[in-house]
DNA sequence: CACGTAAATTTACCGTGTATAGCTACAGTA
DNA sequence: TACTGTAGCTATACACGGTAAATTTACGTG
């Protein structure tokens, strides 16, 4: 591709945030560099600082990409559970991303939007505005870290999970029931995950219900 | 310093993990660089894998570092709240650290006596194992969520703190209180922090009567 | 005193993000 | 139709990150 090339083979920053947020997906976080993004166009890196101010700008893009896939036009039922499993299917598609999610929420306009409805609702539950501003916030972050940490680690590079994997296995395995009988018992849990959904309806159940009594 | 040097100035891997931790503490946890932190004792950066496998090592160990300061022995009474409240205490001393402490803590002996503590005090309030297990991992992220992402960002480069700071500021400041009345009625929460006690207070609060429900 | 090992140094490499400058196809104007 | 400015790239270069390999030297032990 020479300088400046024929409309039709122009770069498109959607399509940059596409290549860039399938890399996240499937290689993990820092997979994301600026020569593999530009490599999938046969491009110079350099080529997507015309269309980014920097990486950081890319990666607030890519945030702000994923929030806008956050489906909020559900019938109109819009209770604080319906907007937060759709912030947690999103996020759970792209667990990669969530990790820098919440640094990055207020940069962008879905972000914005979503925490106006989030402190909206909260504020409807009867909160004071500086409590449903923090209950945002937490609610957010606990989701996030829901996703992030999730046993069995989605977010980090595929290649590398395996490893820390077996690691973490071999550690478990060699504590001695009596001085931890409690983490030898539940062992499995760390390791795999016996039931996602269990998982994720367990956390935001208890994530609600704590709001519902502060 | 000369390859081999005399015993009375060699280094030391827990003074290497020191000065890490006050490069941590001071500029931030990207601050933490094997040259940097090489440079302070006047040596080599490859002198560092003579005490650390790699990076990942060292980071390893100064998680292990700030959990082994989390205070335990107070005075017998360890419920719940004992000991998040200790958690959090030194979660808040190294906000840097808080970034990484999840994913390491499994891997390090404090993190998984943390673990079993928190572990037998949930099942000892009628929890299944599993639900316990899950309910510890969620625990201890919310509280690093918490920490991490308290508004006006300690975990961050100072340096940088300031400009995303204005940057953030001038976002809010410029939202249309039309489209937008509770995040511009409560703006100011998200730039300072009018009051971290309360904030944490809350936040602890909030988290342990979600787990009492579930 | 010799010798193996502990604890560094030296050198080198590759992969990051990014500043700067130069090049070229195209749009707009006259 | 010829001229020109700018959009959208390439080329080159740098500084900084972690780390592999080989080398050097003081120390502890026989």
């Amino acid at each position: 591709m020479s300088p400046r090339p024929p409309a039709s083979e122009r770069l498109d920053r959607d399509e940059i945030l596409s290549t860039a947020l399938a890399i996240a997906d499937a290689d993990g976080l820092d997979a994301v560099t600026l020569r593999r993004v530009a490599a999938a166009w046969n491009v110079t890196p350099m080529a997507l600082y015309w269309h980014f101010k920097d990486k950081d700008a890319l990666l607030d893009a890519l945030v702000e990409r994923i929030l806008g896939e956050v489906d909020l036009t559900t019938s109109g039922k819009t209770d604080l559970r319906t907007v937060m499993t759709a912030l947690l299917r999103v996020l759970r598609a792209h667990p990669a991303l969530a990790e820098i999610t919440p640094i990055r929420l207020m940069r962008t306009d879905a972000g914005i939007d979503m925490a106006e409805r989030v402190i909206a609702l909260l504020r409807a539950e009867g909160h004071s505005p500086v409590a449903a501003a923090q209950l945002s916030i937490f609610l957010l972050n606990a989701l996030i870290g829901l996703v992030i940490r999730q046993p069995g680690d989605p977010a980090a590079d595929p290649a590398l999970r395996e490893s820390l994997l077996t690691a973490k296995r071999a550690r478990l395995k060699s504590l001695s029931p009596q001085d931890y009988p409690h983490l030898t018992e539940t062992a499995d849990f760390f390791l795999g995950l016996p039931d996602e959904q269990e998982y994720y309806e367990r956390g935001l159940t208890m994530l609600l219900d704590g709001v519902r009594l502060t």
